[in-house]
Formats: C-alpha cells, sequence, structure tokens
DNA sequence: GCCAACGTAGAT
DNA sequence: ATCTACGTTGGC
C-alpha cells in the first residue's frame, strides 16, 4: 500500500522506472505473501519483456521479506523482536484467516501452534520444520517463527527432507494446506471464526479460489500481451493464459491431491471430502 | 474440449 | 468507485 513500488502506471513512467530497476525490485505481495503480480497499472501500459526479464527474478524476489517490514536492525534488542512477532503473529493469522480463504499457509499454522505452547504436536526431528529451529523452543519466540509466518519462502518445510508436522493436523485441498478443527481446538484457536466457514466454503466451491502463488505460472510477472486473454482483457477478464494458475486450471471437485513445492505428492495425508 | 464473453467476488 | 481476475455459460 504504502508508496507501492514501481507502479508506474504510465508508459513513460515505466521508462523511467526501468532505470531505476537496478535497486532491486520490491515485490509486493498479498496478505498471504502471494506475489501480487505487477499486472495492476503495467498491465496496460506494457512493458517489454526485457524489462521484466531485468527486473529482479523470482529467486531474488524470494529472498524479500514482507514489504510492511522493515528490514531487521543490525542489532535487534530482542524483547523488541519478540514483541513484534507476537504482534505480526496475530496480525497474520487475521488476515490469513480472513484474506485466503482461511487456508493456512504451513509456517503460518506451524506458527500458530507454537504460539498457543502446541509445539509438542509438531513432530520431532527433521531440524523442527519451520525455521530450521533446530536448537528446539528456546528460540522460538523470536526471529524464527516471525521469518518462516512472514517469510517468502514457499515452504520452508522438508529442508532436512522429511515433513516436520503432524499429518493430522492438516487437511490437504486443491487450494491449499489448512489445519483441522481439531488442531485449533487442541491449540484453543478455534475461537477464529473463519475456520468453519472457510471448510463449507470449501466444501461448497462457491468462494472463489486464489491462485496458489507456488506454481509456475503464478509465478511470472509478465503477461505476454498476446495471449487472447490479454488480448481481450477487457472483455474477457480473464488472466493471462500464462499465468493462469495450475491450481485453477483444475477442476475443485477433483484432484484432491495436492503437490507440495512443485510436485512432491501429498502422500498420506488427509484430504478434504 | 476450447474459447470468448459476461457476471461478479474480492482487493485496492 | 474502480480494477483484477475467477467462475460460469454459451457458441463453435
Amino acid at each position: 500500500m504504502s508508496g507501492g513500488p514501481s507502479e508506474g502506471g504510465r508508459a513513460d513512467e515505466l521508462e523511467r522506472s526501468g532505470a531505476r530497476q537496478d535497486s532491486p525490485v520490491v515485490e509486493r505481495r498479498n496478505r498471504s505473501g502471494i506475489i501480487s503480480q505487477p499486472l495492476n497499472k503495467s498491465l496496460k501500459h506494457s512493458r517489454t519483456l526485457l524489462q521484466y526479464t531485468a527486473a529482479a527474478p523470482p529467486a531474488a524476489a524470494a529472498n524479500k521479506r514482507d514489504p510492511s517490514t522493515k528490514p531487521p536492525p543490525p542489532a535487534p534488542p530482542a524483547p523488541t523482536v519478540a514483541a513484534l512477532a507476537a504482534a505480526k503473529l496475530d496480525r497474520t493469522l487475521e488476515q490469513v484467516l480472513e484474506g485466503q480463504n482461511g487456508l493456512l499457509h504451513f509456517a503460518q499454522a506451524a506458527a500458530l501452534l507454537k504460539r498457543a505452547g502446541m509445539e509438542h504436536m509438531l513432530l520431532p526431528g527433521g531440524g523442527m520444520g519451520v525455521g530450521d529451529a533446530g536448537s528446539g523452543a528456546s528460540d522460538l519466540e523470536g526471529t524464527s517463527v516471525a521469518d518462516a509466518v512472514g517469510g517468502p519462502l514457499d515452504f520452508p518445510y522438508g529442508v532436512g527432507g522429511g515433513f516436520p508436522f503432524n499429518p493430522g493436523l492438516f487437511i490437504m485441498t486443491p487450494a491449499g494446506v489448512f489445519l483441522a478443527d481439531s488442531a485449533l481446538h487442541m491449540a484453543g484457536l478455534a475461537e477464529y471464526p473463519a475456520q468453519s466457514e472457510l471448510a463449507s466454503a470449501i466444501n461448497s466451491g462457491k468462494k472463489k479460489r486464489k491462485r496458489c502463488g507456488m506454481c509456475e505460472p503464478c509465478r511470472r510477472r509478465i503477461n505476454c500481451e498476446q495471449c487472447s486473454s490479454c488480448r481481450n482483457r477487457k472483455t474477457g477478464h480473464q488472466i493471462c493464459k500464462f499465468r493462469k494458475c495450475d491450481e485453477l486450471k483444475k477442476k475443485p471437485s477433483g484432484a484432491l491431491e495436492v503437490s507440495l513445492e512443485g510436485g512432491r505428492p501429498a502422500g498420506r495425508w488427509l484430504k478434504a471430502s
């Protein structure tokens, strides 16, 4: 929001911003951390492919934090970090539940569990999962959790090869992974209202699904300007075909199997009915 | 099955 | 209010 970077709506502006592109392009991410595509205004005044390719690659973007958060000070006082993390968690939970069809990303879910003192629900081994906080719960309070929540890494789990969370606590849906109701109750988080709503919404399929933000099309930042969707955007109201999320291409009722991190099978996980 | 157009939910 | 884009529908 505030001073969104590189939204220059005019072509000449874009030209100028192109000259500024040597400074890292700040990713705009939506509430759930998904890259918010530069489509908005720039779409009307398309850049050349070269301009885009010269911009930050997804990998560089992935290293960026939530733009709304300041970069960490060189020597952060510990209590402040913890407070910030807690505040961030609150905000994140609210936003996630409210915005992302209520889906909880793993990192977020893990953070919630930890915050609720439910870290025992996490399976041991694998470096304690989120944030790779190998030394255990003692450093949960600080940056590792916050990083995991706000962090742009699609899924930080599995670094050590194993999935660090108890699968029974999560439900896989085509739209993503979210905490099972039981997990929320166990964690004392059942008060958050969106959970049941989201479940019914998912089941009924009435809610608009959102792009996963992780598949290759989602990671694309350019509109090809040549496909039918781009050419007919005025009437078609469709996203560029090359940017259409793979998950959204699937039928909601079908393919409940979710591939984690680009194709890893979901394995023995629960499926949403 | 593919495509275009429309209605509209959700975000800004 | 405006914009983007998902879901649906109808034509081919």
